[in-house]
DNA sequence: CTAATCTCAGCAGAACTGAAATTG
DNA sequence: CCAATTTCAGTTTTGCTGAGATTA
């Protein structure tokens, strides 16, 4: 026998918790990966093999260290990802002649080519996931949440060294 | 001051990995998640024990499945969470004489008690989450988001017919 | 017999920790 | 001797799956 409960999406859910911030985000941040996540999935890619091909193809060759500084994505995670694209031809690992601790990974001609089509799953994945907004609200979207983050993000990702810069 | 690469918070992340909404949705998410963590700490708490005693002023006393849908806690963990808050007597678990397969949770005055704090604690954390943003910027933001949700939300979470809730 | 409820035990995957091996 | 890089093995966290026992 059926009560007076259950009946609509977050039917019962109270306002103080529908209305949230930092339950909204956690949602849409979920709805949003499994879009992202379903969408590459038709290629059979994660969302870093993009964030790698992006950072290789903005920037050029580039260390592991840089890579995982330019994607955020940690450096044990990064060996699996790179093995993954190389082993496609995606990408080239090569020792570096210059500092032999180190992997130079390189963009191939098949990982542009494989790009694009990951920018266009991606591009399809964005889509979908902001329909409910006009272009000018996803501006404004986007916008509001860089500020969230910027605000929220140190200012050293490594620690103090290279640049030797005194802080 | 050294400004060629590794200083500086996303300081080398490609445009278009920074702008990407999912990508801006999920670390904005983890910066939320982390401050309500760090927030509810502080009275050994944790997220899901402040959505379990909202729903319960909200909407009264409930059974674990009500519950369920009311805070979007999965029907597992709802187990460890009453059991965390009837240990401290914040709310009582009886056996309900009108359906015995059911318990009926309600919230006990220390609850409501406690439920004030956690708001305090919460209320702060939401605060420094959106402390980069005028109070137009969180009403647009949280706007924003809550229309990204609920079209993305299914509309049948447990029976099937959708009511057209309004708020 | 089927369905709902509560409970437990364990999985899946994502991000992170720590340390070994190599090189600078 | 110390620091940086790559790599591997293991931990932690979080939401979820599946099944058993009880009752409707």
């Amino acid at each position: 026998m059926n009560t007076d409960e259950g009946s609509g999406g977050d039917a019962m859910v109270p306002e103080r918790l529908r209305k949230l911030p930092s339950r909204l985000l956690a949602q849409a941040s979920t709805h949003a990966q499994r879009l992202v996540t379903e969408g590459l999935n038709g290629a059979d890619a994660h969302k870093w093999h993009y964030a790698v091909l992006v950072a290789l193809e903005e920037y050029g060759p580039a260390s592991q260290a840089a890579l995982s500084d330019r994607t955020g994505i940690h450096r044990s995670d990064l060996v699996a990802v790179i093995n993954e694209l190389a082993e496609r031809d995606l990408v080239e690992r090569a020792p570096d002649p210059a500092d032999r601790r180190r992997n130079v990974v390189t963009i191939t001609p098949p990982g542009r080519r494989w790009l694009r089509k990951l920018e266009q799953l991606l591009d399809a994945a964005q889509e979908e996931l902001l329909s409910p907004l006009s272009t000018q609200e996803r501006e404004q979207l986007t916008h509001l949440l860089g500020r969230v983050v910027a605000h929220h993000t140190p200012v050293g990702p490594r620690t103090g060294h290279a640049g030797t810069d005194g802080r």
